[in-house]
DNA sequence: CTGAAAGCGCTTACAG
DNA sequence: CTGAAAGCGCTTACAG
């Protein structure tokens, strides 16, 4: 049936050990008789069994990656693909996982790539779940870690991307201040856990150019289903301003869908974007860059995280002993027409 | 280190089969037994080592899926993401690896999923990848394997859903005949691989309806990078239209961004969508909800799908012996108000 | 430079 | 109902 190691020693008058010794690094061998080994290899077909050579402590050739897969809000899954496809090119298969909300599954999660024997971990997620003390237990067993969050995280045990979001946060207020916009909104899940920083930073900002007032915050709740994002963005925005704006003057959604329903909503009811109402969305989705006007967003910097990931990753599967490295990326204001 | 079936046996004074046979299903073993083996197991916190099982042949509980993830036009990640959410419930694995557009490739990333021992394969391909010799071949040695296909195939080894998109474009078609529509054209990736059914649909359509005239297919090329999908529909259409439209009245394209590149040009241009010329895009983007007018397109019944391959999938985990099943999903007109 | 052998952690016939 | 043992296909000290 399937080839194995010892199939092509017989078919060589070889021990097996030398079959095994030609495709791995350890153990010496005559280039000789490893060229012969591969040759005689490849006209039998033979295809290693990751299980076997895993099973007895070696690479598996695999790497897990938890992720928010299916998050049309943030739209990191593009990140995630373009580690996926590096990964692949490398040689390496890829256990991909959603990532859970609750701390039990995702606890559940990393056990299973761990009896998998993967040769990394990368997981993306928000800092109450990295720092966990469940979770990080797990993940200091793991020999290889690279963690992507919003935040920086304290004594994480392995390598750290930090995805920071408040500068941009801080270029949008201090771009409407000197364009001396008064009354900046912010839509947004006000969620203790999601997005603490994202709200404190708005209002801070909001102070030192001294465009403060009541309801700065616009909570559109949880949102479970991404395909609710737009709507509950619009919903929440028409239940706090049913007609009149009680003079708001620019609107900042966490969330490009979401700033394209309220900004269309605006236009409906004969409010000028951006001339009367400024609008900038965070994730840059295509459809904003072509809206009438061009949606202002955030850059969320997809190569530039995907790349430095993919070097920790790198350069930690080749010498294990390196210590843990953390690097900060920093999104960007993306000014467009509908940011006024 | 590491619990083992070996350490929970000692503990328990008994054999160490009698700790595989209480999580297995085959062998016999006391309720008691069992009852006790799996308390003690949680305690001492066992994790079964899924390399070990697969290795003596058991099922490794993993699943292989290759599919075209980063595939921007057609939205089917969001059917591969429902699949592993469903899949991941279930308490498998799995390995998530990008299709290939070379048969080589794909090849490879098939021989490793077996050599992994998935106890399944859900692929998703065009004909001439699924329908390839080398590829079919090696489907036929794997245990389970679905896949989504645009086309029915000829004794494809495995359970096949067809996404059929056939149906849709004869619906769009047929209304626009109705409307009294003259001058339709395609805008697609005029490609023999890809998509000569569809060409040869829409031309059959135009025939049956008296809408046919030169030029009927606009061809937007291979989009490689889905960044410039939309631009590069919109490059076509103004190549071929930079200012008269030469009485075209309906444009139909195979992608909702790209439909919405084109309606932006002829709204900039000053022309009415949709009283002067209609505009179907087919993969119902939600930005394309919210345009004005709002953009007709495609349902691809993303739910349904899903739910068929997981179906298949159950049925076939469950029970081998099972022949070959075909079931076809037909894609759908969505009415909106862009198709006039 | 190569052979003989132990062992990774399971599953599964085979005895008793 | 349970024990003793073979074996899945590799890797890796250990001899020679």
């Amino acid at each position: 049936m399937t080839v194995t190691q010892e199939h092509i020693a017989k078919a060589l008058g070889v021990n097996q050990r030398t079959i095994s010794v030609a495709f791995g690094s350890s153990g010496r061998i005559s280039d000789e008789m490893r060229r012969k080994v591969l040759q005689t290899a490849r006209e039998m077909g033979y295809q290693p069994n990751r299980l076997a050579a895993g099973l007895r402590g070696a690479k598996t050739n695999s790497i897990g990656m938890i992720w928010h897969f299916a998050d049309i809000w943030s739209g990191d899954t593009a990140i995630a693909l373009s580690i996926l496809k590096a990964v692949q090119d490398k040689g390496y298969q890829v256990y991909q996982s959603q990532l859970p909300s609750d701390i039990q599954s995702l606890c559940k999660q990393i056990d299973e790539m761990k009896a998998r024997r993967v040769d990394a971990l990368v997981i993306s997620g928000i800092a109450d779940q990295l720092e966990h003390p469940e979770v990080a237990q797990r993940l200091k067993s793991m020999p290889v870690v690279v963690a992507i969050s919003p935040v920086p995280l304290q004594d994480f045990p392995g390598d750290l991307v930090v995805l920071d979001r408040l500068d941009a946060i801080r270029q949008v207020m201090k771009y409407w201040a000197q364009k001396g916009r008064r009354k900046p909104i912010f839509v947004i899940d006000v969620d203790k856990k999601y997005n603490p920083h994202k709200c404190q930073v708005f209002i801070e900002e909001c102070q030192r150019h001294g465009m403060t007032h009541e309801n700065m915050l616009l909570d559109h709740g949880k949102v479970t289903d991404p395909e609710q994002m737009g709507t509950q963005h619009l919903a929440a925005f028409n239940k706090a301003y049913p007609d009149d704006l009680h003079g708001v003057d620019a609107i900042f959604t966490f969330n490009d869908i979401g700033a394209l329903y309220i900004m269309r909503e605006l236009q409906q009811r004969g409010v000028k974007v951006p001339d009367q109402v400024a609008i900038v969305g965070f994730n840059d989705i295509e459809a904003g860059r072509i809206w009438q006007p061009a949606l202002a967003s955030g850059d969320r910097k997809r190569h530039e995280v995907s790349d430095v990931v993919m070097q920790m990753l790198n350069s930690r599967l080749a010498e294990t002993d390196i210590k843990s490295r953390t690097q900060t990326v920093h999104m960007a204001f993306l000014l467009r027409a509908s940011a006024g």
